[in-house]
DNA sequence: AACTATTTATAAGA
DNA sequence: TTCTTATAAATAGTT
């Protein structure tokens, strides 16, 4: 839609590039908005940007979180369809504070994760923490290298298979 | 974009708004491929329509869930505090796979904080970890290195005041 | 940030 | 549902 067809691959002139996500990411949470007015659907987007920027839509009358979770319990059911319906029925008075407190803790824990909250914590919480992620991180780090240098030889072997195509044509003429 | 403008309003007939639904989700669909690709932008979308069938779409590079993670990272500040209100005694049915769910997600994120799992995750995905836990390793000292000072400053707070009163007892002792 | 030539999406009809 | 087509809307390239 516009002076010339384009390509449907990624656009590698870093200007032109964010020019478009800025048009089409409007578009398309117009888009978004259209479609849940128009046919009463619940709907949720997220975009990130190449950067890392976070833009979201969600249809006005469910929140973003209310849409996830309908989201993940609808994959959740899905995938767990029967196994386990039977117990906390009986005692959710029991259960549902033991959830609630496994949910505080992750959340704590990850609190921690994130570097926020730290006050209360001791100096050899700290430290405990600093190790752990100290070793995430090189694990992080590995992993990355890990995927570049896969990429890189992938690359490099497309180069290569590129290389003799050329060779071969190049014979080719020369013969002809 | 058709025979007719379109008042932005609900679809009152049943049939063309299923028409409608149909149509403009494929589009939806289409669209939010294309700034992925076009842009390299991560997108979730997902779309319940009015009956409650699931429609959803995910950059091909990161799973949903995974997006699903990282938007729930990116907006964790502002989510962590609405979370939980509605009485759960009454519907179980329809809290406990949302606890469940939220309970998975959230250790989903602790397990890649520790650098867990990381072969589902793309290299951006990876980067944006690992310039999160950069970021808590660089506080964490932080915080630590402040708590070792303060120590540092108690003892010897208390070193001088232990010295003091040797004095003091040196001169009484003298003095008798 | 606007403009406009084109392409694309889609509303209505079949 | 699917296809066709007239028209509205989106947007690529330009200013």
């Amino acid at each position: 839609m516009g002076r010339g067809r384009v390509e449907l691959k990624r656009i590698e002139n870093k200007i032109s590039r964010q020019v478009t996500f800025s048009k089409r990411r409007s578009g398309l949470l117009k888009k978004a908005n259209e479609i849940s007015v128009l046919c009463d659907a619940d709907v949720a987007l997220i975009v990130f940007s190449t950067k890392g920027k976070l833009f979201q839509y969600s249809s006005t009358d469910s929140s973003m979180e209310s849409i996830l979770e309908r989201y993940e319990r609808y994959s959740y059911a899905e995938t767990q369809m029967n196994a386990n319906d039977s117990d906390p029925k009986e005692n959710w008075s029991v259960e549902y504070p033991k959830l609630m407190s496994r949910i505080e803790l992750l959340q704590r824990n990850i609190r921690h994760y994130m570097g926020q909250d730290l006050d209360p914590l001791s100096l050899r919480e700290l430290q405990s923490i600093e190790q752990q992620i100290d070793t995430s991180l090189k694990r992080i780090r590995s992993r990355k290298n890990q995927l570049m240098h896969e990429s890189i030889s992938e690359l490099q072997k497309k180069e290569r298979a590129l290389q003799e195509q050329n060779n071969l044509i190049t014979k080719k003429v020369y013969i002809s």
